[in-house]
DNA sequence: ACCTGAACACCGTTCAAGT
DNA sequence: ACCTGAACACCGTTCAAGT
C-alpha cells in the first residue's frame, strides 16, 4: 500500500531528526512504527532503499511554483534556495542526499525546472544541462559543508580559532578570510556563489546561432 | 607513534578501495593489520576519528606545485582538476570526506592556494572566500555526484533510460539534454562547469578601489 | 607504550511461520 | 497481503589484563 510506505519514509525523516544518521536503524524506526524490524522488509528490499526513499522525499516541496514565463535568473536562484531550504530541513539532509542517486519525482522535476529555464532562454540543451548541474553541485557541496560546520563547529565554537592558530601563520589567506566566515553570513555566502554562476552564465550565454535555432524553434511552433 | 598511525590510514583507505565506505569496518581494518580490534583505539578515540585522517590523506598530494607568479584562473583550474583526481582516486572518496569537517593540513593547504591566488590578483579578503569556496563546493558536489553514477548506472547501463521512459514525456528538457550526457564527456562537463564559474570571477572581479588597495599594499612591501 | 580476550549492547537481513 | 519470532553473522566500543 502506498500509503504505509509514505508513513515509513514520514517515520524514518522523524528519526532522523533526532538521532542523526548514524543513528537511523530499521529496528529504531520499526520501534517508533510499533513494529517489528522484519516487517520494514516487506516494503523496502533494504535500508539502501528506504533511504533512496528519503533522498528524493527530501526535496518533495522544491520546484513546485510554476515558471510561467520567468526569466531563467530568477528560476535558478528560487531553485538554488528551494534545494538549499529542503536539504537543510532535515539533520544530515545534505549527507542523505549525497549517498543516493535517485531518478524519483522530486529530483527530476527540480533539474527540468532549471534545465528548461535555460533552454528556454536560448541555450542549447547542452549548455542548459551543464550550467543546470554546475548550480545544483554547488548547493549540495555548499550544505554538506554547511551541517558538517554546525555539526562540529557549532557544538564547539572556540575550538575554530585555536586549531588555525596551532599551524602559526602557514596560512594566512585563511586567517584573512576566516573573520567573514560568520554564522549571521551563511546566507549571504550562498547568494553570492549563485550570483558568481549566475554571472558566469550571462558571457557564456546564448551564441548568435543559438539564438537563431530558438527563434527559428519558436517561429515553428507558432508562437 | 606518528608511524603506525599513518599506516593505520594507509591501510584503511586500501580496505575502503576493496569493500566501500559500507563494509569499512573496524574489525576488517585491524585483520588487515594484523591485529587485535581494540588495538586501533589506541591509535584512534574511534570510527570518526579514523574517518577524519582518512579525509584528510585523501588530499595528501593536492596543491603542492608551487605557483609562483601565476595567474588566479591557472592556480584554481589546476586545484579543481587535483581535488576531483584526489576524491576520484578512491572508491566513495567524495562520500567519505563529505562526512567530514577537518582542520587538516592538506585541506588548508588548498584552500589557502585558492584564496591565495584570488588575494593576489586583488580581490578582497572576504570575496576571494567566497569565490574560492564556491569552486570548492562545486567539486565536491560534482564528483559526489559522478561517484553515485558510477556505482548506480556504471553497474546497469540500461537501467537509466527505462526508468527516465518511466515518467512518459514529463521531462523534456531532461531527456532533451540526457544525451549528452556521456560517460566520456565527464572530464569536459567538469571543466565546463569551471570555466562558468572562472567567467563569473570575470565580471565580479576586482573593482577599481580593491585594485588600488591592492597596488598600495604591493608598493609598501616593496615590490 | 602498545596490544589482547572477553564481553556489552547493539546492527541489517533472512526465513519459516503466523494471521 | 502483511507481520512476527527466532536466529545468523556481523558491528563499534569498553575495560581489565597482559607484555
Amino acid at each position: 500500500m502506498a500509503l504505509e510506505r509514505t508513513a515509513i519514509v514520514v517515520a524514518a525523516l522523524d528519526l532522523l531528526d533526532q538521532t542523526g544518521l548514524e543513528g537511523l536503524t530499521m529496528r529504531k524506526l520499526a520501534e517508533a512504527l510499533n513494529v517489528q524490524a522484519p516487517s520494514l522488509y516487506w516494503h523496502f528490499p533494504g535500508k539502501p532503499a528506504l533511504l533512496d526513499a528519503m533522498a528524493n522525499a527530501l526535496l518533495e516541496d522544491v520546484a513546485r511554483t510554476p515558471v510561467d514565463g520567468a526569466e531563467h535568473q530568477v528560476v535558478l536562484r528560487r531553485s538554488a534556495a528551494e534545494l538549499r531550504r529542503a536539504l537543510q530541513a532535515r539533520r544530515d539532509g545534505a549527507k542523505v542526499y549525497a549517498g543516493t542517486f535517485v531518478m524519483g519525482e522530486n529530483v527530476l522535476r527540480l533539474a527540468e525546472t532549471i534545465i528548461g529555464a535555460l533552454m528556454r532562454s536560448g541555450m542549447s540543451a547542452r549548455t542548459s544541462m551543464r550550467a543546470g548541474f554546475t548550480l545544483l553541485y554547488y548547493v549540495l557541496g555548499f550544505v554538506i559543508e554547511e551541517q558538517a560546520w554546525q555539526r562540529q563547529v557549532g557544538a564547539d565554537p572556540a575550538n575554530l580559532a585555536a586549531q588555525l592558530a596551532q599551524w602559526g601563520g602557514r596560512f594566512p589567506a585563511i586567517e584573512a578570510a576566516l573573520s567573514h566566515f560568520s554564522d549571521a553570513d551563511q546566507d549571504d555566502r550562498f547568494n553570492h556563489g549563485v550570483d558568481l554562476i549566475l554571472n558566469g552564465l550571462g558571457q557564456h550565454g546564448p551564441s548568435e546561432r543559438e539564438r537563431m535555432e530558438a527563434l527559428f524553434r519558436a517561429l515553428k511552433s507558432g508562437r
